[in-house]
RNA sequence: GGAUCCUUAGCUCAAUGGUUAGAGCGUUCGCUUGACGUGCGAAAGGUUGGAGGUUCGAGUCCUCCAGGAUCCACCA
């Protein structure tokens, strides 16, 4: 044995061991209880990160789980993260001085598929170094055509059941990236805007876009505002840019009369307030921005600036003209920017498909009262709750190019009432050759592809199902589905994922889970927090503080790595990691390795001492050792099965370190130098319960010593705590 | 404006109402002990943010205060 553990040495091959021996494939067996979890899928776009690395705790229960008895199963996938990976690819684009404009969709989506095909294998062999557990047999991606089938299958259930609907409306566009979002992916920054006093015909108004006021269509107070009372319902005639026009004065309750003057222009096509408030009156909705960000023509000679240069020619103009009483410059106020590239949204009225959510947050609330789906820890339950009560319609249309391309067809002649009633609109799951209500054979598909997370929030289900060749959803209310793989291991034990991805995907694999297959899609939600760097600060490029996985496994190992993700802190909250804690956790796998070499040297020596019966005599503080493992195990067990990993992993790093190696191996070595068998035996047993329960942490070193001391062709995974 | 979390050793953090509040890293002193210097032995370092309360017992539960972080919300 080296004195040192070197981990670079062993640990390819003891990971292709396993996987050659199938340790990690999973099969159904009625003998014993299944343990399912699915791993999160990483975006197929990039290297792993250390956010990555926290599905170490999957690893955890999934080793864990294999010594219980259980029949485990840890699905990997990959996720072609729609908006994101196109968003990476344009980058990369772009430092060969080309644009997504350069190429047509075919084109663009091979080229695409391509990066994402390297970039998929990589991040495979990035989760083999960390050494999970994963049934690579089962691998699934969100491309694959089982499951696009699947996802095609979902969306016209729900078009057919009502769920999924084409709407007009205001919807989060960046027109940078020239797609619109849904409501999570606005990012609200705090901004100093200018609030400029217009002089609005007998009023001033505040308003820090001067630039739409080409579509206002009317001017709002509140109805209880006694200043403006007599104004409402009346017209009022302003002088513009433009000339002079007239508009309607309207009381609205969405108008804070504390705010600036108590009155507002309302724009109804490129605000969210102002949507609403033109709904509610019937309002005419007019475009003065167009997709690209530029004036359209209504804004006359200002046609086809871009926002923030009219806005600053549009007050110039004013300013001459006296429009302008004052201007606040210290005005702040939340500005809706793209999560991505960070410019501001610009709202537009597009149509788009939406999925009603209330008939599936119903469900989804309901199981989460009646807890069958648990939260760890628990408070996030409360997170999860307030999510799925306050949740939006889902927009899903993405007018981009990589990502699965929504099966909605236009037809052009709209022939029949039924036709005309669905505005023309059909759902298809194959390749359709007429139109499914006028028999038309002129239609077109929609051009929007899905938002990644409509098929991310079937993965639990469309993983499963598609694993015995079948992609058809009717199979779960048929009774070939009793038996079978999904039957097995569907609803998943646990969901692991990192919590702020709680609204983006636990809650809506819940909804949909539950409104496909009438089952939740996972038992226990376990989610972890963030990891930041030592100073407690989120790593990021910019700052040069990121930990790259790959290099910390090339240097100390994966188990170090590993541990020091777990060790230590409190599970769901964010943690600091440095490299010096890395360290720390490379010392104790070495320490781990060296109570091996301890006990490998003195079972050489033990053959060679006499075998008087004095040495076959149990000593008392053998029997204290006896009763303090026992303690600990019976500790560890629960911790375990309370999710307390990080206690668990301190436990029995302490007991290995503190207890066994310092104490206990030092009390010991005399009678071990006489010869004592019994004290080996016992020590040799102790030893070797403890690297069981270790492994699911460290799955290297005890292996490593397992077939040291076991054979080469002997795994520690065929064991049982 | 709401919600959640946090404030414990020099730093980063643990501790499920119950011995003397722990760990990793750092600091000081000593050890060429045949498992390991990636180690061993010893030591210093704490009024657990503040004030009340509940309890036989509070870092932990309750109330208030101070400070910090994150998420959410349509103040033009």
């Amino acid at each position: 044995m080296d004195s040192k553990f070197q981990p670079q040495k062993v640990e390819k091959e003891i990971y292709s061991f396993w996987e050659e021996n199938k340790f990690f494939e999973a099969k159904v067996d009625k003998n014993k209880k299944s343990f399912s979890i699915i791993l999160p899928p990483p975006n197929a776009n990039a290297n792993l990160h250390l956010g990555h690395a926290m599905y170490v705790y999957e690893d955890i229960m999934i080793r864990y789980h294999k010594f219980l008895g259980d029949e485990t199963l840890w699905l990997p996938g990959a996720d072609h993260a729609g908006f994101e990976t196109q968003y990476v690819f344009e980058k990369e684009l772009q430092k060969q001085g080309k644009s997504r404009f350069d190429y047509d969709r075919d084109t663009l989506y091979q080229m695409i598929w391509d990066f994402v095909l390297k970039n998929k294998s990589n991040m495979e062999n990035q989760l083999r170094r960390l050494g999970f557990a994963l049934d690579w047999s089962r691998e699934k991606f969100t491309l694959d055509e089982d499951i696009v089938k699947i996802v095609y299958q979902t969306f016209k259930k729900m078009f057919d059941e009502g769920l999924v609907y084409r709407d007009e409306r205001l919807v989060n566009y960046c027109t940078h990236c020239g797609t619109s979002f849904s409501d999570l992916e606005v990012k609200y920054v705090e901004r100093n805007d200018p609030l400029y006093y217009l002089k609005y015909g007998p009023f001033t108004l505040a308003t820090v876009r001067p630039e739409t006021k080409f579509a206002d269509t009317a001017v709002a107070v509140n109805p209880a505002d006694k200043r403006y009372k007599k104004w409402i319902g009346k017209e009022i005639e302003v002088e513009g840019l433009l000339g002079n026009f007239k508009m309607k004065v309207i009381a609205d309750k969405a108008v804070d009369p504390q705010f600036g003057t108590g009155v507002v222009k309302v724009t109804p096509a490129h605000d969210f307030v102002d949507y609403e408030i033109g709904k509610r009156h019937n309002l005419q909705f007019k475009i003065a921005i167009n997709r690209q960000g530029r004036l359209t023509e209504i804004a006359g000679k200002y046609q086809g600036l871009p926002v923030f240069k009219a806005r600053k020619i549009i007050v110039e103009d004013l300013q001459k003209k006296g429009l302008i009483v004052r201007i606040d410059e210290k005005y702040t106020h939340r500005v809706a920017t793209c999560y991505k590239c960070g410019q501001t949204l610009e709202p537009q009225l597009m149509p788009q498909w939406f999925v009603k959510i209330k008939p599936l947050s119903r469900e989804a609330i309901k199981a989460v009262k009646e807890k069958k789906v648990v939260f760890v820890p628990r408070r996030f339950e409360k997170m999860a709750l307030w999510w799925l009560k306050n949740f939006h319609d889902w927009n899903i249309s993405r007018q981009i190019v990589w990502g699965i391309r929504i099966p909605a067809y236009k037809c052009r002649k709209m022939s029949n009432d039924k036709c005309q009633m669905a505005n023309g609109w059909f759902v298809s799951i194959g390749k359709p050759d007429k139109c499914e209500n006028c028999g038309s054979r002129e239609f077109d598909q929609d051009e929007d592809t899905f938002d990644t997370w409509f098929s991310s929030a079937q993965w639990p289900f469309a993983t499963l199902l598609t694993q015995n060749g079948d992609s058809k959803l009717e199979i779960l209310n048929s009774k070939k589905i009793q038996n079978n793989f999904f039957n097995y291991f569907y609803p998943t034990s646990v969901m692991e994922t990192g919590y702020d991805i709680l609204p983006w995907w636990v809650c809506r694999m819940l909804m949909v889970g539950l409104y496909v297959t009438k089952n939740v899609p996972f038992k226990t939600v376990f989610l972890h927090g963030l990891v930041r760097d030592k100073k407690g600060q989120k790593m990021s490029k910019s700052k040069g503080n990121v930990i790259n996985p790959m290099e910390m496994i090339d240097k100390y190992g994966a188990d170090a790595l590993r541990m020091a993700l777990v060790f230590g802190i409190k599970e769901g909250s964010d943690q600091s990691l440095s490299e010096e804690k890395i360290i720390g956790m490379r010392n104790f796998a070495n320490k781990v390795w060296n109570i091996a070499r301890f006990i490998y040297i003195n079972r050489q020596v033990q053959r060679q001492k006499s075998k008087s019966k004095d040495n076959n005599l149990e000593l008392k503080i053998v029997q204290k050792l006896k009763k303090e493992f026992k303690e600990e195990k019976e500790k560890y067990l629960k911790l375990m099965n309370s999710y307390r990993f990080s206690q668990a992993l301190g436990l029995v790093n302490k007991f290995l370190w503190r207890r066994l190696a310092d104490f206990y191996i030092e009390q010991l070595k005399e009678p071990l130098k006489d010869g004592n068998i019994k004290t080996l035996e016992v020590l040799k047993k102790v030893y070797f319960e403890n690297l069981k329960m270790l492994h699911p942490f460290a799955p290297f070193v005890t292996e490593a010593v397992w077939k040291i001391f076991k054979g080469k062709d002997q795994s520690i995974l065929k064991e049982n705590l």
